[in-house]
DNA sequence: CGGAATGTTGATATGCCTCAACTAAAGTGG
DNA sequence: CCACTTTAGTTGAGGCATATCAACATTCCG
């Protein structure tokens, strides 16, 4: 990913891909974490765990031990309807913390699977808990974290109840592909979603054939594509304007207290 | 509210009715706030403030220097659409905070306003993030308010994505006649609620015309009804049938760490 | 008491879901 | 490695739920 050649930065690049600095990264994009409690927090005990596709991480009614942050793939939430279909809540990529909310609510009132084969670092809630104590301001940092994630959710209602289907469709693209390209996730227009056409439709509330003739119609505008499990934005603000997106809700250039 | 008739409960049921004692009620429901920590919540000091029918408490882009306590009324959050229309995210009812979540995300992402004649408790972010610091459990239950805030947006967004018309209003009137009645704001089977069929349609992705069938329908199963701005739930565990409704998600019983 | 806001019902239009058939790609076993 | 099966994607046809349009009733409020 780096392509640093200089020998004193590898160790710096080194540590870029522990659990801990993926975090920290994340979480010093809106909020500012002294160096003294950055080390604090990468005395953290964790352990990771791998994840195929479509597998669980966390079912609803668990009562976890531990929080997790994605390392490698997407996670995403979902509910499950009594007719078995899934309602997908959210997408999470490397940074992201899918299940923060179990360090304070004991059981889960949704599920957690895998997109794609993917990689997460558990961490221990005693463990978390103790940090927050001795650096407070990793907790408000996390808790931050917590509330952009509500946010994402209040726009998701609105998406998918106020937008019609090429808006809602182009929302949901627009969205992961700016998480995405903020995170440093993206390869120029071209970002992949390991995500199928039928899920797509579990997470905007659309039947699977609609999916396909949205996605269909958006592919003939030019400004997007999304085949083979990739997500290419060629026109990022031609599919803002599509989508009416405005990405303030992202919160990605929150000041830091 | 209170029958007590003792003349020493008295101070006690006064003290009810400061937002301090409203607050630490809600909190208490799900938190362990010990007594000292209470008393250092009830030293914030606060002013109120009068809302009319469909005023604006916070509008969108705000950067507010407060937080907001529901005494009396409910409040709503909303998004507005490009095409003037709004949609409707959460309702708020006295003890709920509409907007705790601008103490960490310095800028508004919705706006919030009245429903009905409403009053709200406004407390000073900076006395808060003090009362954190001296009293962290008090800062940890409303973070899980917080997070009970978001399970309640992941129910929205598969309530409006994933259930038919009638199921779907179903189970907003009952989330909300639950959580009243958890509040001990329910009468009996009634429970006030100011809001209009246009707001309602605004809430749940539905045109007007079609919530007032609906209302209808339910209104003829004999369950429910929702008219003159009062809802009456006659059959509780029936309209929770009808809604696939499962309280789990408002985490009611949280244990207290 | 009059005007505006809200609620109610019928008729019509349409966007999306369902059903169905087929293609393409990916994964599996002989 | 190819035959086979499974999964995912694509397109057409038709029906239905819900949006839209229109008219009127009721309630609220100054």
């Amino acid at each position: 990913m780096h392509r640093h050649s200089g020998g004193t930065v590898a160790p710096l690049a080194n540590r870029m891909n522990t659990p801990h600095d993926i975090l920290l990264a994340k979480l010093r994009r809106h909020s500012d974490i002294s160096e003294a409690d950055a080390e604090l927090l990468r005395d953290l005990p964790f352990r990771t765990r791998q994840l195929d596709d479509g597998e669980d991480l966390i079912r609803q009614n668990d009562t976890p031990q531990f929080s997790a942050v994605v390392l490698r793939g997407i996670v995403a939430r979902y509910h499950t309807l009594p007719t078995g279909r899934r309602q997908y809540l959210s997408l999470h990529i490397p940074g992201d913390w899918p299940d923060a909310q179990s360090l304070l609510l004991p059981a889960m009132d949704h599920s957690v699977c895998a997109l794609g084969p993917s990689e997460v670092a558990l961490l221990r809630h005693d463990a978390l808990t103790a940090l927050f104590e001795r650096a407070p301001p990793v907790g408000f940092a996390i808790w931050r974290e917590t509330l952009i994630d509500a946010a994402i959710f209040r726009e998701a209602i609105t998406n998918n109840s106020g937008r019609a289907t090429e808006a809602r469709m182009a929302h949901f693209f627009c969205e992961i592909f700016f998480r995405a390209r903020a995170a440093g996730l993206t390869d120029g227009a071209a970002f992949p979603l390991p995500i199928t056409q039928d899920q797509i439709g579990e997470t905007l509330g659309m039947a699977l054939v609609s999916v396909n003739r949205t996605i269909r119609d958006l592919r003939a505008t030019g400004i997007m594509d999304f085949r083979n499990r990739v997500l290419t934005v060629s026109d990022p603000s031609g599919l803002s304007a599509l989508a009416d997106f405005d990405p303030g809700y992202l919160h990605l250039d929150t000041p830091a207290p």
